[in-house]
DNA sequence: TCGACTTTGTGATAATGTAACAGAGGGCGG
DNA sequence: CCGCCCTCTGTTACATTATCACAAAGTCGA
């Protein structure tokens, strides 16, 4: 998988593809892509920025679609849960997802500068980490890797 | 680097050991290695357990060290900054760093049956994600590698 | 000893995340 | 059409995690 996000790209139809993506997927495997789901998707999909839970939360207020806390968690659970975004642990705050629906093991490249964040894939099924896991006899499950540093964009304007 | 942490061992000279050599590093570095930095560092190798910042904090009330968030959260800044500890963003809490002073790219092998947590080296400069970054022309500068799992003692007992 | 600096004590508050429960709405068997 | 179940939403309250600001105390070298 490439590392979009950073290369100049149709932004426009990057939001409109993943949104209905997303809504193909919820048909297909009976699920409710509601008003507040779909619009949250859209927030995410807006900048590839990770957004925090009141950032989200902020903007469904401004535009009528709830106003406490549980309803932008709730949406960002349901989105997160079925692969449609990710959580970055390290900013406390959301992305969408960039192969939704797929199952992978993302990993993510973020931007100190511009705060934009790409995904890459991580497969720890190789490499260092594995090796010592196996030794360990540890199993890994899951993974979370977040790599941050500086983006194409920001390292040629400013070191 | 080893994965220790899961493998049973002499845990007294674990710590005993521990605090030494950060003792040792601040001497050298002219950092200053103060009761309650020294005390929450016992804290978090007690047990290659992750803790939180108020678990921390409510030991140090019990022992008079402190009682107010700032005490805990400054002590952590200075072991995190000087590389004697580490934080994990996935449980919002810290560990012990195993081989203190030595800069590294840490990971970690968190059991989600017994909340321990090992320390392993990711070394983001080879492998997949790696390439992914240079072909993106990305700049990793740090990484959060956190992987959850059943470590051997917990795989063994219950699946 | 003085002065600059670092560390600690403390109260207040911000930011992030959950629990619990009542109401709204839609599908579906009767 | 009705009533039931289920999911989603609205809302209050609260829990957890983290930071700010400022005063007091300690450290250390000139």
């Amino acid at each position: 998988m490439e590392t979009t996000g950073f290369a100049r790209h149709d932004h426009g139809a990057c939001i409109r593809d993943g949104v209905s993506t997303v809504a193909e997927h919820c048909r297909a495997e009976g699920l409710q892509f509601t008003p507040v789901r779909r619009r949250v998707l859209e927030l995410l999909l807006e900048g590839h920025r990770a957004l925090g839970a009141y950032d989200i939360l902020d903007r469904l207020r401004e535009e009528g679609l709830g106003s406490q806390p549980p309803v932008a968690y709730r949406a960002l659970d349901f989105l997160v849960k079925n692969g449609f975004a990710h959580k970055i642990e390290r900013l406390n705050a959301f992305v969408a997802c960039a192969c939704p629906g797929e199952s992978h093991m993302p990993a993510f490249l973020i931007c100190r500068k511009c705060d934009k964040v790409a995904e890459a894939e991580a497969d720890m099924r190789d490499g260092k980490l594995a090796e010592s896991a196996d030794a360990a006899g540890f199993r890994i499950e899951r993974a979370v890797v977040e790599a941050e540093g500086l983006c194409p964009n920001c390292s040629g304007a400013a070191a």
